[in-house]
DNA sequence: CGTATGATTGAGTAGCATCAATAGGCGTGG
DNA sequence: CCACGCCTATTGATGCTACTCAATCATACG
């Protein structure tokens, strides 16, 4: 459950150029979304546009305090080293969500965020928030709603992810990822992953999730999963 | 672990007045601590302020989402009932927390809020934030400082409170009361609330925590506990 | 085709849940 | 004042669950 990076893929970022977000075919979705385009035109920083690759870090609790993070496309996981090594993952940021919204309030990172796969970002000045914060009450509105969007998912993973049988929250997280995807079919994540957001080894969801496949309830086939008849009354 | 309430106690909640912010000698550590009094004095809607005895309900999911609750004194859980019928604790509230955070965002209230002692409250319509909203950009900050409060809170319960084994987590907990209350000396949680906040079953922490007293490492007398040496290295 | 990484499976064990019985604390009513 | 009932905490016995350690398999990549 260590941090170690894959050498099997390439875990790079890379600048894509200065945000305009007034071109931008997902503005509705993000974080800027209420605001007027004079807005936008006369920010002090820029908004810079970056790809990072799968298990690329974004920013740990050393890095510098100075941005926030609104993924455009691909999925972050925020996660937390425990004092005896190894990580739980606290959260799942996809499209519309925003990483590192702590900063906002002057404090240092308190995760390692790090790209699940291929991730296109915003990067955003704290100081950019900060500047837009008085003009446009709005704004507000959608950054506390960002903020409960993440209570409510830490929330989950204390009641349903965090709590019952191995079975239970291997089959949870599964109905949680196919809605997400809103598909049935989903693209995996590592079995360390899921143990690491479940609090189980990854061995134990590697069972469960063999035994689910040898039931029928589900297909994984070039590192995708498509659930069968995962009934909601998995015991 | 159900919610059924104890008979030992009172389980009633009083009016006890109209708070009247500008008298309140907590005034500067409570979520209005930024207002100017001159804002306070032309509120729509009353905030009233109530007591609420051991055990009673301030709200749950099907209560009619129109209040936040400012907590004065004493402490609240938030906690969520699980389809197999009982119920995880996600949250502890103090003195200057405030609960019901979601109904400002046209939410439902998402727990049920219990009192776990005598409670001292000041119940704000959601109105009345709505009002001072546009108005005062520091309660705003506010806010956010309270919803990131919780955000850390519960991102502490996964890595830390549901994450190990029942020894350290037990342990875990008995340091953040201390810490909490400021004491090596603090009033004890129920064994079967510490089990729902923990994870564990009630008799697992009873065991733990029957272990600590033989080992010599913390002392209960009249519902309080007192840590003696619970060194940071306990396994 | 060899190597590296992740997934699977097995065997053994520790830890926690479960079921059950007992003890202690507190308030109520005789 | 004491006895009783209620509730919580404690303790024991037992079995299952998930962890640990270890080996093997599968897959992607050079």
């Amino acid at each position: 459950m260590s941090s170690r990076r894959s050498n099997a893929f390439c875990t790079d970022s890379h600048w894509v150029g200065r945000s305009n977000c007034k071109l931008c075919h997902i503005r509705h979705t993000m974080l800027f979304s209420v605001l007027p385009e004079e807005d936008l035109e006369q920010l002090l920083l820029p908004i810079d546009n970056i790809r990072f690759d799968r298990y690329t870090q974004l920013y740990d609790e050393a890095t510098s305090p100075e941005h926030v993070y609104s993924i455009r496309s691909g999925w972050v996981k925020l996660e937390v080293r425990r004092s005896n090594g190894d990580s739980r993952i606290t959260r799942l940021l996809g499209p519309g969500d925003v990483a590192g919204l702590e900063v906002i309030l002057g404090k240092k990172y308190r995760h390692s965020a790090i790209a699940m796969g291929n991730v296109d970002i915003c990067r955003i000045p704290c100081s950019v928030i900060h500047q837009l914060n008085g003009q446009n009450p709005l704004l507000f509105k959608n950054l506390l709603s960002q903020w409960e969007k993440s209570l409510e998912q830490a929330d989950f993973i204390i009641t349903e992810l965090s709590t019952g049988t191995a079975r239970q929250r291997v089959s949870k997280l599964l109905h949680i990822l196919s809605r997400i995807n809103k598909s049935l079919t989903f693209d995996s994540m590592a079995r360390s992953e899921m143990a690491s957001l479940l609090g189980l080894t990854t061995e134990t969801v590697s069972r469960m999730i063999a035994e689910l496949k040898r039931a029928g309830s589900l297909v994984e086939k070039d590192q995708q999963i498509t659930l069968i008849s995962l009934d909601h009354h998995q015991d």
